[in-house]
DNA sequence: CCTCGATAGTTGAAGCCTCAATGATCATAC
DNA sequence: GTATGATCATTGAGGCTTCAACTATCGAGG
């Protein structure tokens, strides 16, 4: 079968332009002394949140979040703090520092890479094939 | 600007995308006993390649096949073996039990996630879009 | 009150990944 | 021949990721 043969294709190229993406911001990243997942935490840190609702956002396991706030929280870029009632719950809030390095941040993360060279037309055909990919892809 | 927003958006459906065919196989794949990037290794072995050239195909760093490669030797599924005059490069071959695994990994590999939904013209414009993503994204 | 099931975060084990440094081998130039 | 620089694979450090097991806390029913 044809078709199986581009989806196979299709999957291969998802796949390399993630790590190209992935490799790209991490250069970029890298003299801010961040890494991708870091910057990507810092970056839905707009207003303090659990970190249950970061995990979700960053779509990783809650475990995995304890690691990369443990470092971050090290360089006094962020701070556990108990906000509600439910003693459990613990939200994460940007420092002063932090603030401030998240601004760099943003700016790194909306730098695009490469894909600029594409006319506007097909960006915009490629996200809607992207999201209808996604919605499918159960 | 509304086109770094797209920019930003495509970047981050490519990033999600790619995090869901990875769990996917992943599930399938446990079955057998293999991660991701063990499959990914075997299915590269149609014939025996040196690990530099595997490192290239699957575009990791070549200390990250060693790694991999002893966890499949350590299986018996896979060989180190010299095959040139040259005696620093390591061919990587697949023993017989490691032939067998290898063909239920690529009828898994070619079992399409949901993508099978999408019509065949978007198949089509989707794999041409990456392609040209990818070729301008450096 | 108090037990029981659910939920938030953490820990430990196993694997993946990159980078820098190392040892072995090769190829070339002197 | 031998020194020099490049190339192949490995190792170690640091970080990411998931899963399973654990602790602490919460909420509801008895």
């Amino acid at each position: 079968m044809a078709e199986r043969r581009r989806q196979e294709e299709i999957v291969r190229l998802v796949l390399e332009l993630s790590k190209t993406l992935v490799s790209h911001y991490q250069a970029r990243l890298a003299e801010l002394h961040l890494t991708s997942p870091q910057a990507m935490l810092l970056h839905q840190l707009d207003d303090p949140l659990p970190m249950n609702e970061v995990a979700g956002k960053l779509h990783c396991d809650p475990s995995n979040v304890t690691g990369i706030v443990d470092r971050l929280e090290g360089r006094g870029l962020i701070e556990r703090q108990h906000l509600t009632k439910d003693r459990r719950v613990k939200h994460l809030a940007l420092t002063a520092e932090g603030r401030r390095l998240r601004r760099r941040v943003e700016t790194i993360l909306s730098s695009a890479p490469g894909l600029s060279t594409l006319p506007a037309a097909d960006q915009a055909a490629l996200q809607d094939l992207l999201e209808r990919s996604l919605a499918s892809g159960n």
